[in-house]
DNA sequence: ATCAGTGTACTATTTAACTATAACACTAAT
DNA sequence: ATTAGTGTTATAGTTAAATAGTACACTGAT
């Protein structure tokens, strides 16, 4: 295995906005087991201590509670997660709007572009 | 001096982005000459060899042009600009769309948020 | 009590980014 | 020829991320 990481950016932050975006689009639910840190650790191919470091970060978001000896599961405040859902979509929107007016983009030719290349990626 | 980075990305990288930026929404005009590596290394507060790694760098994406003895200018090729105008922007959209549809956002959601959000930020 | 499965902790090593410092090489002007 | 200003190169040291390997600690089931 082994899936891919952008080599310019620590993997234990690919990894946590990886888990995120799993759960803020549901396809991990509240309580739900994640794979064992020594499990999750093969399957992308890093070492346990950064699986460990990723849930331990997750857990200081309260996204995750770790049960020592259980495992790490997605949290079961379900408010938290809606509450995380709407702070990546609006800190992913701020960027993206940020970046975009940096280069000197208008929001007319940013919401242009998305329609542009939306049909085709939807 | 000493501008502000994101300690989660490296520096040189930043640097890129950021003059990349600067050409591109027309700060920098071509052939317009670029701080020395000196001048811009204490200007953000940086070693020199990183902004010599910046110059050589962005000599290889052919968006610079480095004249031993004299400087570093921005490249005269307009056609060079106008395409890396074109791809930054691309880039930057495809970028936007997979993160927020990887959350499980809709492309209506993205054009939504933006214009709710670009209003004040415009 | 034992055992399998879990997270945690520690030490040592490697690698890339960055720094500090210094020297080198080229260019234009004097 | 010299000088000031430019980019380039090289050595050495620091730091953070990631690795490998090992041991520890807790939980639930047997």
């Amino acid at each position: 295995m082994g899936l891919e990481f952008d080599a310019n950016k620590p993997i234990y932050l690919q990894l946590i906005h990886r888990i995120s975006s799993e759960i803020v689009r549901g396809d991990k639910r509240e309580g739900e087991k994640l794979p064992s840190v020594r499990e999750y650790a093969v399957e992308v191919g890093v070492n346990t201590n950064t699986i460990s470091r990723v849930y331990r970060e997750l857990e200081l978001l309260q996204i995750v509670t770790t049960k020592r000896g259980q495992g790490t599961f997605v949290t079961e405040d379900v408010n938290r997660l809606t509450r995380l859902r709407e702070e990546m979509k609006q800190e992913q929107i701020k960027q993206f709007i940020m970046d975009m007016q940096e280069m000197g983009f208008s929001i007319n030719e940013m919401l242009e572009g998305i329609m542009n290349n939306g049909s085709e990626g939807q």
